[in-house]
DNA sequence: CCAAATTGGTTCATAAATACACCACAACCA
DNA sequence: TGGTTGTGGTGTATTTATGAACCAATTTGG
């Protein structure tokens, strides 16, 4: 049986910001005593006392105010799902709001983006650079550009091509340990994406799979920036080594070709004159690029 | 009176998931009778059919589809705050959770870093890039690096120094538009950061409050992007320039000192000697770069 | 200095949500 | 083909949570 602190999360928001049951049970539409019972079936449920009682309110404990972020923005989210599915948001005029990872927004879409404005200077693009909370986004964005192997939301999608991935180090890394090194890779360091105890699965299929695994982070332009210092190698497109004349191939890895990049935006979207503009150019823009991009 | 569509959200989310009344049912720990009242509930509060009934069981409708994400995200978020609050993440073992935003993390942490594993490779310190969400983030690494006026949270604060920023463009950009500029800034381009429509009020209060805003993006990084390719100008820290010679100092701009910047941990952090390790490292580099910081 | 208006805490009749036992129907399988 | 097991739907007894009134205590304001 599932918990069932959901229910009580808008009371303690309520009660902490406002700081008196009987306030917070205005707001709620409730009564005080129902709110106290709320409160106090959160805290026997959390096992912790969120807050201090005092004749002049309730005030929040260490506690509670490590609650507060964490019930604030599942609020923002809750208020979220509300307004899109009551089509509130749905004519909201404006610019275009256009999400891209990190890893594609500075090199690959900055250029193009500067092009398009001096081209379209009267559309207004709004850029959201974001990895994670993709599905998120996209309801929150009218056109984002994706790296995945499928696309199963409930979008239309157009496909580009795929890129082609290769691995790549600085020159000082290597000549620091290529001669050292195994045909498996011991010896060698990749740089992580998670956690590094204990040694992460992907390891095991690339063509280093016995090669350490140094460093996590998931933010791949970070990685980047640590194999440019020389840190270790990653597994990234050959568009980057193109780009950053110090990344020089692994001797051994393979250039392959990886996931399909994709241009996604809403099936219920309105403004379709200025958005098809957008896709159309970003479209062309990529296609130009594919040569550094498959190469 | 506020909705109550908390308490039905995870009782659609586990519809959703498994596909029928009763397995739901059974994982919330009630009868399918239940469960179907909570899911109708939800559809008359927001109006729409979340899910169309069979015999096989409830399958999603379109706008049930939109809903999921946000409902997802949420749920995490929830289960986030009782794991928190149960104090269960307390002794999770394993590496430092290091939050930086990506203003920092490229350039500034990136290189330091790398000086941290090579002093200490046994220490697996895992980096959150990330601009948003400050405050779950806090509660979610164990030491973070922010730029910001006052820090309120329960946390430990040490406090380096202000940043010292300055308005800057590339020289391209300088050659076409000095000529035509005024002394107010008209003829110039801000790169923004919210919507251009209507024109935002932070304009006001720069050296060049009748400059227009061009573009609009929340992400440093993607502005500085736009900056070196010629497109506009931006106030940021004097360090950008001293990393790319293309930015140059706008004339009739100030160099001012701006909010400092803060090393964020956890009171109630336990592993002291490991962390307390990574601040001073922190703390010795970041002073170390202080004179290209505060320039 | 005392009355009015706060506060959180408590109790209990009442209202609301729940569990349970059903039903009709479809799919599956021996 | 006929039982078995699954589905969603429906009414009703029962449990549960709620709201209103009241309490003690503190603060507020004339």
């Amino acid at each position: 049986m599932l918990p069932k602190d959901w229910e009580q999360l808008p009371y303690f928001l309520s009660v902490a910001r406002l700081g008196t049951l009987r306030q917070a049970a205005d707001e709620m539409g409730a009564t005080h005593g129902t709110v106290k019972r709320q409160i106090e079936a959160l805290e026997v449920a959390y096992g912790v006392q969120l807050f201090r009682r005092t004749r002049q309110g309730l005030q929040l404990t260490d506690a509670g105010k490590n609650l507060i972020p964490i019930a604030e923005e599942a609020d923002r989210l809750v208020g979220a799902a509300r307004h899109r599915l009551q089509g509130l948001d749905r004519d909201e005029q404006g610019g275009i709001r256009f999400s891209v990872t990190g890893t594609m927004a500075y090199d690959i879409i900055a250029p193009i983006m500067v092009r398009f404005f001096m081209a379209y200077p009267e559309i207004d693009v709004q850029i959201q650079v974001t990895d994670r909370l993709e599905d998120i986004n996209k309801l929150e964005t009218d056109v984002s550009l994706r790296y995945a192997d499928c696309i199963r939301e409930n979008v239309v999608a157009r496909r580009l091509f795929n890129l082609t991935l290769n691995t790549f180090a600085n020159q000082t890394y290597l000549d620091q340990h290529l001669g050292t090194m195994s045909a498996t890779g011991k010896g060698l360091h990749w740089i992580g994406f998670d956690s590094l105890n204990p040694k992460p699965e992907w390891v095991k299929s690339t063509d280093f799979p016995e090669a350490e695994v140094r460093h996590a982070t998931t933010d791949h332009i970070y990685q980047l920036s640590l194999v440019r210092r020389g840190f270790g190698m990653i597994r990234t497109s050959v568009y980057f080594a193109h780009l950053y004349p110090e990344l020089v191939a692994v001797p051994g890895a393979v250039a392959r070709p990886d996931r399909p990049l994709w241009i996604l935006r809403h099936t219920e979207l309105k403004r379709t004159a200025r958005v098809r503009r957008f896709v159309d150019f970003l479209t062309d823009e990529l296609n130009a690029l594919k040569p550094l991009l498959v190469a």
